[in-house]
RNA sequence: GCCGGAGUGGCGGAAUUGGCAGACGCGCUGGACUCAAAAUCCAGUGACCGCAAGGUCGUGGAGGUUCAAGUCCUCUCUCCGGUACCA
């Protein structure tokens, strides 16, 4: 019995696509055809298997590529894995087995999962990020950045080589020539704190650590700084947002990246603070008039000094209302400030501050805290004093780590300012901003007004609007030297090494002296001893000091020789992702040994016209890969500033209940037992027809059951099912369709194609069970009716498709067969039904011919017969008609 | 708190961007087929009033603009996602 059974059909196809090779893509696109290179944001093969999650966009990505297709397009749709990662590394640590075998395994799992699928990936560009012969070229892409500086004139990275070198430097000798250049690297090295967990001997990532303690075993972690590398991200932070507006991506995640960059203006000033060893404020006025004289000569100054607490504002135009200021516990300035009285206080503060994560400091802190040092800067503006407090509600990685506190316009000022009694001034007028009540409280200090408006208590500046105000005062700050206008992001440099084996070795030397000590010399290893691969290690157990794991690594791949030096290898590796941030641009040139992408190959495909995965990549993967993506632009190896043209997130899929999935809620759906039962056809159709694409919407079992038996019909409308074998309905005819059934049919064209090009999935499936509808109804169902509608469907549910389209006498597969044209002609209804209203309710129905004009409609409508006995008696104050929708009558009486 | 997104039948969701609200699917009800069930097919299915013809209400809530509002404006409530003292 010919029975719609997916379980023979699936495997059948897949093998057939396999073996005819019918979605490997071409080198280069065709000569005359306009290209397509849809990619989906490749999975993390997780030991647990594909989530049905995953399908959602793949499936998208495969109906948009299986139609572009067929619509004479070149299409590249590549699959792979980004493999690097902790779960692996765990288990090895565990068991011992290296972290590449689970990997595989976890991969060949993947792998099969979606080929079971269906997904038209070109099978032969897959990579992983794991492979050798693919980080070989994440670690070029690494040299590249490190040997590159960026030139904030031009605003584009440039070779090192070409980094302009002061003369003092240059005077200074070959080590700090060497020095300032490693200074000026995108990729430069830094100290910077980790959580170092003694008990488990381990640097911890943040989300492993909770409260303080390690997630796993519970023991207590410390912050302490550590050797690190950074990528200087926030150089190319401009660029990052202004190229944002040519690119085709949600609104909504736009500003994201946006508020992620977080660009702020304002100004930096300073203020006197004296010689360290002068102390407080005793004696400062006279050193302060002596600053200001030199300021007046020298400017402002490029880098900040010792006599001078340099603070960054939005608002330099409060600066006559900063009642105190702060700085960060973390400020180089706390330990010089603090006098002897405060000193207790002030080592136990800091202390607390150092044993908080940057997590517990701000949502356990909803109170503030701090501690006053004793000491005073001086306000330039007015020459006033101005206690300097330390408190952790300032960032030190924020600005200049220090802040002018103006209470009276500023939220977290004014609640600190309350708790410790400080003294609140305002200094902007908010005129009828605010009530008048509001106002008085404002002006009096007793409330906190954040707006503009007019400047009040600032001296010669009096009655300017904010805005002019800040212009105003920054020049003259300026002038004096006092200060200089200020950009900010909230972005910050990338932290680009982790303390883990299982990632991707840096390719860098660490020169030793003839006692094995590091001399602060670093190099590149050349280009061709490209890859460095890990090592070989007998265990992977911690060896229980801060150092990387690759720290006990033996002492041949540890201790390289080069021209009778000896170095030590970087033992950090790269986070994952590093990885995820060129996928695209290798699957185009995958198996290349030459280069990371051939550039004419990379100039015919990119950039990505069509990327679909989910929102919780919108800031920092795509961000991340933006960057690199921007150096690379800059460096000459791509060709487009942007790698994404249009980006799509797609909804998460709730559970039945819809709460989301997860192994506690035990509410978890996995996609084999959906194909088992019923079929990888069924489950693509269903989580396309859920509903739209970007939206989150819950599972349901019963509408699975609902789009397989859609599928069943459709293949009940081509194949008599109580048949001995497989043939074809009787109702197949071959004759040219009526005008009725050519309708339907073009309708379908019509809408189905459209709906694929808008990715409203869910309604072009709705248009192909109208036409189910419609001719299972029909005794006589025309074979080339039968056949358009195949094609329409194929993207959607292809094997199926395959099965129908050979049953009806094609011997090869239909993914090459030209998409179905519309023909507008035949789409046209003879009449239409019109609604007629009164007063804006639907009254009477009329049919008229399709193209009747607005007239002819209005007049139609008044002699429609129960028109005619509505109307008797009203008067008609006016008439609308809208050709093609409806006729209003407003009446009166 | 701030920033996004969304609220439409019993459920998932459609609605030429201002023009007949509820397409399509699920579920439910009735019928056909069957000894019976499943499957399948046919019909019905927003609520309320009515024997019916027909009418009234109806897109989270309250106002407004308009001949006409799910769609535009103002206020407001709820849910989901992101974010967290960025000076």
């Amino acid at each position: 019995m010919p029975r719609y059974n997916p379980a023979t059909i699936e495997p059948k196809w897949q093998a057939y696509w396999e073996k005819h090779q019918t979605f490997v893509a071409p080198r280069m696109p065709s000569p005359g055809t306009e290209k397509l290179y849809a990619l989906d944001m490749f999975p993390y093969p997780s030991g647990d298997g594909l989530h049905v999650g995953h399908p959602e966009g793949y499936t998208a990505t495969d109906i948009v590529c299986r139609a572009a297709r067929m619509q004479g397009k070149s299409v590249v749709h590549p699959m792979g894995f980004d493999s690097f990662g902790l779960p692996a590394e765990e288990h090895a640590i565990k068991t011992g087995q290296h972290p590449r075998i689970q990997t595989e395994a976890n991969i060949a799992n993947f792998r099969r999962q979606l080929k079971m699928l269906g997904f038209s990936y070109d099978w032969s560009r897959e990579l992983a990020t794991t492979d050798v012969g693919y980080f070989r070229w994440t670690q070029w892409i690494f040299l590249q950045i490190y040997d590159t500086w960026f030139d904030a004139e031009q605003q584009r990275g440039r070779p090192i080589a070409e980094l302009p070198i002061p003369d003092d430097v240059r005077a200074a000798g070959e080590d700090a020539i060497l020095a300032f250049q490693d200074e000026h690297r995108l990729a430069h090295q830094t100290e910077a704190p980790v959580n170092w967990c003694p008990a488990l001997g381990t640097v911890l990532a943040n989300e492993e650590v909770v409260g303080g303690i390690s997630e796993r075993g519970g023991h207590p972690v410390v912050r302490m700084p550590l050797r690190q590398w950074m990528l200087r991200i926030t150089a190319y932070a401009d660029r990052l947002e202004e190229d944002l507006s040519g690119v085709d991506w949600p609104e909504g995640i736009k500003l994201l990246q946006r508020n992620w960059i977080g660009r702020s203006t304002g100004a930096e000033v300073d203020f006197y603070i004296g010689a360290e060893t002068s102390g407080a404020t005793g004696s400062a006025s006279a050193g302060f008039e002596k600053w200001k004289s030199a300021r007046a000569k020298s400017g402002f100054l490029r880098k900040t000094a010792d006599d001078v607490l340099r603070i960054y504002t939005t608002r330099p135009d409060t600066l006559f209302g900063a009642t105190y200021m702060v700085i960060a516990p973390e400020h180089p300035f706390v330990n010089r400030l603090t006098t002897r009285d405060n000193a207790n206080a002030m080592k136990a503060y800091r202390d607390q501050a150092a044993a908080k994560s940057d997590l517990d400091r701000t949502e356990l802190a909803k109170e503030k805290t701090g501690v006053f040092t004793g000491s005073y800067a001086i306000n330039p503006v007015n020459g006033s004093p101005v206690p300097i407090w330390v408190a952790d509600y300032v960032l030190i990685s924020y600005g200049t780590g220090a802040i002018m506190a103006v209470p009276a316009h500023d939220e977290r000022d004014f609640e600190f300012a309350q708790q410790f009694f400080l003294p609140i001034t305002a200094v902007v007028d908010p005129g009828d901003a605010v009530s008048p009540l509001e106002r008085g409280e404002v002006l009096a200090g007793e409330r906190c007004f954040v707006g503009d408006g007019t400047a009040a208590n600032s001296g010669k500046y009096d009655g300017l609007c904010t805005a002019e105000f800040k212009e105003t005062i920054t020049s003259d700050l300026a002038s004096q030297g006092f200060g200089r206008h200020a950009v900010n992001y909230k972005l910050r440099d990338w932290l680009f090494s982790r303390q883990r084996f299982w990632g991707e070795p840096f390719p860098i030397l660490h020169e030793l002296d003839a006692n094995g000590q590091p001399t602060g010399r670093v190099r590149a290893v050349p280009e061709e001893d490209l890859p460095v691969d890990l090592p070989h290690l007998d265990d992977f157990k911690p060896h229980g000091r801060p150092e990387p794991p690759l720290d006990k690594a033996p002492d041949d791949w540890l201790y390289p020789v080069i021209d009778g030096k000896r170095y030590k290898r970087e033992t950090n590796t790269m986070p994952q992702w590093a990885g995820s941030c060129w996928y695209y641009l290798r699957f185009l040139d995958p198996r290349n040994d030459q280069v990371a992408v051939d550039p004419v190959i990379e100039k015919a495909w990119m950039p990505v016209d069509l990327y679909v995965g989910g929102a919780e990549h919108a800031v920092l993967h795509l961000l991340y890969a933006r960057f690199w993506h921007k150096v690379l632009y800059d460096r000459g190896v791509v060709s487009t500033p942007e790698p994404f043209h249009k980006l799509v997130n797609q909804g998460m899929i709730l559970g039945e209940n819809n709460e989301k999935m997860s192994k506690s809620r035990g509410n978890v759906i996995n996609p084999d037992a959906i194909v088992a039962e019923y079929g990888a056809d069924s489950l693509r159709l269903y989580e396309m027809f859920m509903g739209p694409l970007e939206a989150a919407k819950p599972w349901s079992m019963q509408g699975v059951n609902g789009v397989h038996g859609f599928l069943n019909r459709a293949w009940r409308l081509i194949i008599d099912e109580h048949a001995e074998t497989m043939q074809t309905n009787a109702a197949i005819v071959d004759r040219q369709p009526t005008v009725d059934e050519n309708r339907v049919l073009h309708k379908t064209i019509q809408f189905v194609t459209e709906d694929i090009r808008t990715l409203s999935f869910n309604t072009a499936i709705s248009r192909m069970m109208e036409f189910t509808n419609f001719f299972t109804a029909q005794t006589e169902r025309p074979r080339a009716a039968m056949e358009s509608f195949l094609l329409l469907l194929s993207p959607f549910a292809p094997h199926v498709a395959e099965e129908l389209w050979q049953a009806l006498g094609h011997d090869c597969s239909l993914a090459r067969e030209p998409w179905p044209e519309s023909d507008p002609a035949l789409t046209k209804e003879q009449s239409i039904e019109i609604a007629v209203q009164i007063n804006g309710k639907v009254r009477s129905k009329i049919i008229v011919h399709a193209d009747c004009d607005a007239k002819m409609l209005e007049a139609a409508a008044r002699t429609d017969e129960r028109m005619t006995e509505l109307l008797l008696g009203k008067t008609i104050v006016k008439a609308i008609a809208v050709p093609g929708r409806l006729v209003n009558f407003v009446v009166k009486g």
